[in-house]
DNA sequence: CTGTGTGCAAACTCTTTGCATAAGT
DNA sequence: ACTTATGCAAAGAGTTTGCACACAG
């Protein structure tokens, strides 16, 4: 390889990857990582990755694109992110950041995860503990 | 009613209520709104307001129910919150405040209007504008 | 009366599941 | 070979919509 390559992973590195998460690598799988992990980090629907993996001329269905985010999230490899309307978000950073919400384009972008701080957290209730912040700036054009 | 009515509204201020907001007071609004706004701050999905509507005889159908918590939000009488899953949470309580989700019991808890303050927010991209942010604390039994 | 609201059922969207077939090791 | 994954189609939630009837002003 000549050219940097910085957060990219390709062919053997995405099977490793997937071996590591004690997810064979099926073509479906390759394919659907090579997606994900490919280029830097993405946020995705079922729908858009399903409809990404046709166009490369991927045998893929629906289906399968929900089964395998799902292996994925739960092997920790993606993150699944609530924005409401029913469409189900994930997100290939998995490290502790938030998001913008683009209204108009049903899009998340990522705010660097350093940069919000939230304060003045109440204490949970009894017997519960904190599993996850999540903050969801809402945009829409000015 | 010969108890004490403290942020009780009834009756006729349910009624002014909905005019306010040029919705016609109807019977099943009126319910509705009864239930929503009669006692306190609320956390509702569609489904539980409307079991609540017909556990008290109102005869009002969930269609009817999802149509005017989209009225009721239009008209600005309730916020819409995201916690993901595909169910829609409406909240009596449209000032400026956010949530604890109780995962396991999939049930929202306000947090205090002022106690959480966001830090650190990067500037928006261009010709967006910030509508709303949305804090959401999941929590999980320890 | 007149127009708006409601109920019902059907449609729709997103997502999950069951089961026979295909593919990985 | 043995096991696990995939595809398809069908089912399942939650939500929205279209249209005839009912009700508020």
């Amino acid at each position: 390889m000549q050219r940097p390559v910085e957060h990219k992973a390709v062919g053997a590195d995405i099977s490793r990857l997937l071996r590591r998460a004690r997810l064979r690598p099926t073509r479906q799988r390759v394919a659907l990582a090579s997606l994900l992990f490919g280029n830097g980090d993405r946020h995705v629907t079922a729908e858009l990755l399903h409809a990404e993996a046709v166009q490369t001329g991927e045998r893929v269905s629906l289906a399968t694109v929900y089964n395998t985010l799902h292996q994925f999230k739960r092997a920790g490899l993606l993150r699944e992110i609530a924005i409401g309307g029913q469409r189900a978000y994930f997100d290939t950073n998995t490290s502790n950041h938030n998001h913008f919400f683009l209204e108009d384009e049903a899009r998340l972008v990522d705010i660097p995860g350093d940069s919000i701080r939230v304060d003045g957290l109440p204490e949970p209730p009894q017997n519960l503990k904190i599993s996850h912040i999540d903050v969801v700036v809402r945009l829409v054009s000015k």
